[in-house]
DNA sequence: TTAAAAACATACTATTTAGTATGTTATCAT
DNA sequence: ATGATAACATACTAAATAGTATGTTTTTAA
């Protein structure tokens, strides 16, 4: 890699942290310049404005994480139930990159900016729209080998899924602890069960 | 009402619906003074700082609303799967003061406050705690009616339930329409129905 | 090796921000 | 009616903020 692209992905990684963790409007170009060590005019040099950078965050850092954390571990599985299951316990419980205190970077960041920012808005519904469709599709998958009801509305339920998730991590950042994660977790298996 | 008391409360209102929108942190004093054309002796006449103004709208404003609009239709009902399924799509799709384009406002704040502001999160927690405390009890009286199976687990289906709604609202604003309200809604349905 | 462009560094600016200092006016008990 | 205090009004300040102007240094292609 480059030296020039190394300080720029340097940057949307250290800027990256400290957004999950303060949020985007309270993270100044300053704080992020001298976590990074990178100069205003290094800064300035890869991203025209702080919103270009917000932009490239979701786009270079979230995606590839969403790709690797939140789809694949679905495609991998046989069984929708089990792949949603243990996806969630994943993301929940093992997962290092997602801090219980912090919440989710996707919801965190939708939260704040989609009412007023429509660029965030249209890179954050491509993120989201790319885990739904995946999970519809393993739900479905699951029903033509007959591991699902035939009943079951995969959109429905992916839906009602992926809420829980972003609740769930909200919960957790209220209550600043893990705990709650684990009566969730024991309902989402039982109603998971109610599909086959 | 004393004129000092109106003022007040007109601060906290058009100050709550601005940050409602807006977000708190990017809705300023400024803002706050010149959309209620209070000036700005009379707002540090009645809050001390912005934090004590933030504080105020979750006490005074938003947990009157939550009493009316979320617990006590929760108490009127008989059967706890009516009075959840029917609180949600009450709050979800007839409810005129929460809009779909900005979400949740107890969820907005905990989202954005809540790592950093020790207060914010103890009011909060508290006005969280209070709806999941009655629904714990609505689910608990089903069971001793008879209209919930044994089984089932109060704290359980509550922390699902309510997880469910903050995020579907979250939801709502990524994709700015009710649309996505009724695939939850008509899973939450079903779900719900299992546990008869 | 050298010239041009890419990559970075420093000092600055205009605006916005929460909050204050210091007033003036309205209210109310006596 | 009057004096005290509650309620508000105006003008200011210091800090923070996104972004710019104008450099210097490092890479790279010839």
């Amino acid at each position: 890699m480059k030296k020039a692209e190394a300080t720029r992905l340097t940057i949307l990684q250290k800027a990256f942290e400290l957004i999950y963790i303060k949020g985007y409007q309270t993270t100044s170009i300053d704080d992020i310049i001298a976590t990074t060590q990178v100069t205003k005019g290094a800064f300035y040099y890869h991203f025209k404005t702080k919103d270009e950078m917000g932009i490239a965050i979701i786009n270079e850092i979230l995606k590839p994480t969403l790709t690797n954390s939140f789809i694949e571990p679905l495609q991998r599985e046989e069984n929708p139930i089990d792949a949603i299951y243990n996806l969630m316990h994943h993301l929940l419980i093992e997962n290092e990159f997602l801090k219980v205190e912090y919440g989710c970077p996707a919801s965190n960041f939708t939260q704040e900016m989609t009412p007023w920012h429509a660029d965030f808005n249209n890179v954050l519904n491509e993120l989201t729209q790319q885990w739904t469709n995946v999970m519809i599709a393993t739900i479905e998958k699951g029903k033509k080998k007959g591991l699902i009801r035939e009943d079951v509305n995969p959109k429905q339920v992916t839906t009602f899924v992926v809420s829980g998730y972003w609740g769930i991590r909200n919960f957790g950042k209220l209550e600043n602890s893990k705990k709650v994660y684990f009566p969730y977790l024991k309902e989402l298996k039982s109603y998971l069960n109610t599909l086959k």
